[in-house]
RNA sequence: GGAGAGGUGGUCGAGUGGUCGAAGGCGCCGGUCUCGAAAACCGGAGUGGGUUCGCGCCCACCGAGGGUUCGAAUCCCUCCCUCUCCGCCA
């Protein structure tokens, strides 16, 4: 969400602002309402104002003990006035409310213009890609040799976009969790968090997810307002709503390793074949809360915390800027990290690695106190893949595969994979 | 599933119709003392919002939402949440 002050003192500049991203903003309407809210409030608060003197009044005279029937008299029907005045006032209220929370957030300065994906500008690249001398298979080829990777029996159980991954590859999915996981803690200053992989309405507010996105969530059955995590995103930021922080604790650093379920409602035909579109996924997921000072730098760390990952697993890649009209709605600047795929020749994505300033923040009410400072502030908050765990394992098959079918296991990875060098096709 | 207890400020905790935005403790900030610190003592400070150039003034907020009343932290209703015990269960 946006600062309301700024939405009502300078509606121009932050439609400007906004039209970069493609967001038209309804100025004229802003301020027709800000009008409105101003002239009601204050006329609500004045009529409250006096039932409080009178009210006052009444109680003094009757602790005095004189007759407070003429008091009483006077009060009249100031509570049909009032009535009537805070309930159109709480109705444009809501109308501002509604609006506020729909706009997303505005592009950090360096954030390049442009429309989609076309427009994002190419960072820098790391690695080279294999040359093969032999006929590339796709993840999906490799781990249906013999059965690793399943599709077929996924849709089965459950339905399309699932996967079942069995034995070495399944516990190649898991090592990567777990050599990420480690990476993150160990190496980059996270506090591993588990978390619910269920959250209620609150929390997706916080994050943005709602009001607006709600046809790309799981939403669960039942007397609660319950839904799947679309990211530990949503779980771990939230860790911070509605808290105080102490300002000497920041910044926090979270990671934690969930499963994410997308409804991937408008994603049809997109993706179909593999796994690099599913409606549940794992993923490890960095998290920073930091002072509004710091949380450029924060970002520029994240990101190269994510990019560490993909280099220790030998994986060529390339980070993006996002430009204005491919960011996410809360985010005031990301940065795509996207892996080699043999298979398709081009990059794609697997980290996104945003700074959503105070956004989030004051969605969620988070804020800290700085040391000697009398008025809490908003806090600034980060997010990062570190990375979606099933796309590294398909770019990992398929960027260290062998002509038979085998595939090597980066060497930073064989300790959490039992020293096992390569997984060979039986 | 059954029974009970409870949700109050940064935190703990008092408060059952009228200057209660709310005692007190802790924590925090400032001062005195000290070479400095601790302790002790004195003082200060809730959060959000409106309005004003500003001092300030005003409004809201005691889990959430309704209701009763001139007036609600306090009474009534609905809901949510937490805790304890029992049952069931990984």
């Amino acid at each position: 969400m946006l600062d309301p002050k700024l939405l009502r003192s300078d509606p121009d500049s932050v439609a400007a602002s906004l039209a970069r991203r493609g967001y038209a903003l309804d100025v004229d309407q802003v301020r027709t309402l800000e009008a409105r809210r101003r002239e009601l409030q204050t006329r609500t608060e004045e009529l409250q104002n006096e039932r409080n003197t009178r009210s006052k009044e009444i109680g003094q005279a009757k602790s005095r003990g004189e007759d407070i029937e003429p008091l009483l008299a006077r009060v009249g029907n100031l509570g049909d006035e009032l009535d009537s005045a805070s309930r159109e006032l709480a109705q444009v209220q809501a109308e501002f409310e509604a609006i506020a929370t729909a706009i997303p957030n505005l592009p950090h300065d360096s954030v390049p213009s442009g429309q989609d994906e076309e427009d994002n500008v190419e960072l820098h690249r790391w690695g080279t890609p294999r040359e093969f001398d032999f006929t590339v298979r796709d993840h999906t080829d490799l781990g249906g040799m013999h059965g690793y990777l399943d599709f077929e029996l996924a849709t089965k159980i459950t339905g399309s976009r699932f996967a079942v991954m069995r034995g070495p590859i399944a516990r190649l999915h898991r090592a990567l969790a777990q050599f990420m996981l480690d990476k993150q803690t160990l190496e980059h200053g996270y506090e591993e968090v588990a978390v619910p992989y269920i959250v209620n309405r609150d929390s997706l507010f916080g994050t943005g997810q709602l009001p607006k996105f709600g046809d790309d969530l799981f939403r669960l059955e039942g007397d609660q307002e319950y839904y799947l995590i679309p990211t530990a995103e949503v779980p771990l930021t939230n860790i911070v709503r509605d808290e105080i922080v102490d300002g000497a604790q920041l910044p926090l650093r979270m990671t934690a390793h969930t499963p994410c379920y997308r409804s991937e409602a408008g994603a049809y035909g997109r993706d179909t074949r593999g796994m690099i579109r599913q409606h549940q996924f794992d993923k490890v997921e960095m998290v920073q809360v930091v002072d509004p000072g710091h949380s450029y730098e924060a970002l520029e760390e994240m990101r190269g915390h994510a990019e560490a990952i993909l280099q220790a697993l030998e994986l060529p890649y390339r980070v993006v800027t996002l430009c204005t009209g491919d960011m996410g709605f809360g985010a005031a600047k990301t940065y795509d990290i996207e892996v080699w795929l043999p298979s398709q020749n081009t990059f794609r994505e697997i980290s996104s690695v945003s700074n959503m300033e105070d956004f989030q923040a004051r969605r969620m009410h988070a804020r800290f106190r700085a040391q000697g400072q009398k008025k809490p502030s908003l806090v600034h908050t980060l997010n990062g893949s570190g990375l979606a765990v099933g796309r590294c394992l398909l770019a990992l098959m398929e960027n260290h595969q062998q002509a038979d079918g085998s595939i090597t296991v980066p060497e930073a990875l064989r300790p959490w994979m039992g020293g096992v060098e390569r997984i060979n096709q039986k």
